[in-house]
DNA sequence: GCTTGTCTTCAAGTGCACTTTAAGAGTTAT
DNA sequence: ATAACTCTTAAAGTGCACTTGAAGACAAGC
């Protein structure tokens, strides 16, 4: 697989997976005849896991300090744990403070209904696209 | 109030609170004789609230349009909802991005207990560190 | 009256995570 | 064999959200 094929396969653009590459977050990848990237499964997998954690919000330098721990393999277990639980953590926190602004526009929407002075059928209409709205989101 | 005291008491700095000002996420803030700016309880929630938010990782550009919509109470009512919608439905997303990491984490985890090869008493030492990060996140 | 500590504005600088550009090379289609 | 499409590297550029720096004003304390 060249690299177009793993961008599309993946969503993360060709230079994206370079630099993710030149920044050690993905192994290196071994180059063809002509010297192009011949990209495997595992590599698509390794793309899938940072693409998951960017996501997240962790950052390319947290990225690469867990990675190095787990790809040398020796005796670091405990910084291994120490480093997970401490991304957690800190992934945990972001979530909460998701959730409280989420809870907090919750809260405007609300109030919103209980005081706008809409037209009937305005918030019908309303009311059926945020029922919607969490259907879809459930 | 002055700049440093709303600073000290938002844990937003005083160089932060002033862009905000210039990039209207919070009311043109009133200014003393000095021309210094004397910062209300009304103005501490905003700042809060754009904290909270950004937190959130809801962007500049999007509380600014958010902001100005709840701000000039107009008939926009439609928007507004909108507006909070798709606010919420980006929030939960990253939420749910958050969560399925944090599982993966979780995974890994659980995989290393299962097979690490680490001594008696460094697992255990390792196993009651996890405990308690997991009591204080809770 | 001078230092210290606050404030002001405006502009320039920073850090992160890409993204784009430039210049060139190999492969396939007409 | 020329165009079109892919690839390569290295370096420069971009956008966001601040952060820092420069130059100056005002008030309190020694």
């Amino acid at each position: 697989m060249n690299i177009k094929e793993a961008s599309e396969k993946t969503g993360v653009s060709s230079a994206t997976i370079r630099y993710y590459e030149k920044e050690t977050l993905i192994p290196a990848i071994d180059r063809s005849e002509a010297g192009n990237r011949e990209i495997d499964e595992r590599i698509i997998r390794r793309i899938n896991f940072v693409k998951q954690m960017r996501a997240a919000g962790m950052s390319i330098e947290n990225l690469r300090r867990y990675i190095q721990l787990f790809d040398n393999q020796e005796d670091n277990t405990k910084e291994q744990i120490a480093l997970l639980n401490e991304q957690m953590a800190e992934m945990e926190e972001k979530r909460d403070d998701l959730q409280a602004a989420i809870d907090h526009l919750h809260f405007k929407l609300n109030h919103f209904y209980d005081h706008v002075q809409a037209s009937e059928e305005e918030l019908r209409t309303l009311e059926r696209q945020h029922q919607e709205k969490l259907d879809q989101d459930k």
